[in-house]
DNA sequence: ACGCAATATTGCAGTCACTGCATTCTTTGC
DNA sequence: GCAAAGAATGCAGTGACTGCAATATTGCGT
């Protein structure tokens, strides 16, 4: 992997995984708040300046994975066949996402855990979410076309419901401490939503 | 109004008020960022260690309104017939708030362009729906009652679909420059969601 | 191998949100 | 009026984050 990168490059990536991994170690030892940037970049082997030449925040070293993740959605959002509704292409592309968590399992568990407990953390989670939102609204409105001319607010909706789901289902995923497989969670509330929430009862 | 109000509570009140008008003058006036606390305290007459006994953070202070109006939704979701379902009960509540927000249109768009230019009261805010997501699933869980034994999820679901709705239409509402009608749009938005999304082509 | 240009790292000094604590004022119930 | 409760203030601090200038590292042409 990133065999064809100049030195530059790698070491760039090796030191942002460096960091992160410090500040994660020292997050769950110490607690977020009790962690300063200085003691992170201490641990990372680089100058306290340095920590902010590789991330914006404090808070974005927990959320460092949300950019690939994003990518992998749009990635296979553009890959799933014309033919079919926005709706079931979110929901396979969400699925893929949904299955490299449960991978992933215990990294994400320490990354939620830390999220749950500093409202900080999880105020920037949100707002990086609603960032998928904007995202994924847009490459669906390119999906449903002209055809739908309300000024994108039906992709903005389903782009929305989308993402509810994902989280309702994460959120019981792990409150629940991963009793049933998020994938399948995943599809039950897709599949509640799909089917009308209005015969709930 | 507050007419029983011995003036200890009168008083505290009207500073708060003095404190959030202060506030989002100096907002517009110089941009959110480039206001400071002390600049704020300095307009409403406080000392700038006052401020923070009235707000735990500068953000908060855009976003003062958000625990009224969740408390607006609880009351109203109460006073909904047991009969109702749940989302027909939470799209009633929340229109009640939509129509809200219709009135106080003036004062509205004023924190939503401080919000949407500013990603850390952004953050806040959307951490602040969580919070009502929290309240509302708890309150809808109680009214599905334990035929769902379910861990809740449904509730959930519900609570957070119906937020993605207010969301969207608030969002489109702001964004178009308020040509519908909040309530129309938020009616269309959960329309949409209650008769399956599945359809959407 | 060498030097030059581009880029990355570092250090320094500063701003500002926010906190704990001790002190002083104001309100309230008696 | 007066004592107790509560609110406001001042002070001194911490720590995230920034701009800027200095220094080190890397990549490239020769």
């Amino acid at each position: 992997m990133n065999a064809e990168l100049g030195l530059r490059e790698r070491k760039k990536l090796e030191r942002r995984a460096a960091i992160e991994s410090a500040a994660l170690d020292l997050f769950e030892e110490h607690g977020f708040d009790s962690t300063t940037t200085e003691q992170i970049a201490a641990r990372a082997d680089i100058a306290p300046r340095t920590f902010f030449l590789y991330f914006p925040t404090k808070e974005d070293v927990v959320l460092a994975d949300y950019a690939q993740r994003l990518d992998r959605i749009v990635e296979e959002l553009g890959s799933r066949p014309a033919d079919e509704s926005p709706w079931d292409a979110l929901r396979a592309s969400l699925l893929v996402v949904a299955s490299d968590y449960e991978h992933e399992r215990s990294a994400l568990i320490r990354r939620f855990s830390i999220m749950t407990t500093n409202p900080s953390v999880f105020a920037r989670s949100l707002a990086l979410q609603a960032g998928w939102e904007d995202t994924l609204s847009a490459v669906i409105a390119e999906r449903i076309g002209s055809g739908h001319d309300d000024g994108g607010i039906t992709a903005r909706l389903l782009a929305s419901a989308a993402l509810a789901a994902m989280r309702s289902a994460i959120q019981h995923w792990v409150i629940s401490g991963h009793h049933e497989a998020l994938p399948d969670l995943l599809t039950s509330c897709f599949d509640q939503l799909a089917h009308g929430l209005a015969e709930v009862r």
